[in-house]
DNA sequence: ACCCAGGGTCATA
DNA sequence: TATGACCATGGG
């Protein structure tokens, strides 16, 4: 397992700085596609994003002023529709009572994210995404992406519990200062650059030619242009002919 | 036609 | 604590 600090460094260097990467003119709006992202291909969540924009509902007082149908119906194309809406709703509707996003701002970062973990459909990825990018805390995403990868890499708590393996990532990157200069800027480009290498490269069926991270990972070599199926009918998974 | 996607929640064992 | 089911649309 390479060092994440060295995995930082290199996916940097193959790929470039990616810095300010999540989309969305404002902390609500960030917010907003920290939710319908959720288990969807962003340019899903992009159109449901983009409906609400035409519609001028990207505040907290317009959002929950809609039908839950209308905004059902809206964000369709982002997947778990009504699951969603609820979501959506509960959240402009919590941020009404608070004061909107600028009044959370000097709020300490534990206090917020425990603020918004105890909102309905924000869970601990969820949370620290919106951290990260509405609120700009150097925060460690943790998401599928990240475990593929440290997962392929060796890393020996790729699946452990959320916490842990966050732990492991903020104890590995920041020796020392997690309120060091720009560590929020690093942390943001670094989940950003963990989600491009594994769309680019470190997909479910891995396609490691022209990987930066080929040196030291399980999936270099003989086998790494095979898909997961091919891998898995060559193992063994193909029936026998009857007769 | 099948698989997958920038999770969260709830019910079981 | 830890799996499994469910939520659902759209692109490769």
């Amino acid at each position: 397992m390479i060092a994440p600090d060295l995995l930082y460094q290199r996916l940097r260097a193959h790929y470039g700085p990616q810095d300010d990467w999540w989309p969305g003119q404002s902390a609500f709006e960030i917010m907003l596609g920290a939710i319908l992202v959720q288990r969807t291909r962003w340019h899903n969540a992009e159109q449901a994003l983009a409906r609400l924009r035409a519609e001028r509902a990207l505040t907290p007082a317009a959002l929950v002023a809609w039908e839950p149908a209308r905004l059902s119906a809206a964000i369709r194309p982002a997947g778990f529709a009504a699951t969603k809406a609820r979501r959506l709703q509960a959240l402009a509707q919590w941020l009404l009572d608070q004061g909107g996003t600028a009044a959370l701002a000097d709020r300490p970062t534990p206090a917020l994210r425990a603020a918004l973990l105890a909102r309905p459909g924000i869970g601990e990825e969820t949370a620290d995404a919106m951290l990260l990018y509405a609120f700009r805390r150097p925060v460690v995403v943790i998401d599928a992406y990240a475990r593929r990868i440290l997962g392929r890499l060796g890393h020996p708590q790729a699946n452990a519990r959320y916490g842990v393996l966050q732990q492991a990532l903020v104890a590995a990157l920041m020796p020392g200062s997690a309120a060091a200069a720009g560590a929020q800027r690093r942390l943001a480009d670094l989940h950003a650059l963990i989600v491009t290498h594994a769309q680019r490269h470190c997909r479910v069926g891995p396609r490691c030619s022209g990987c930066p991270l080929q040196a030291g990972c399980v999936h270099a070599g003989g086998q790494a242009e095979l898909t997961d199926r091919a891998v898995g009918a060559r193992a063994g998974g193909v029936p026998a002919l009857p007769g």
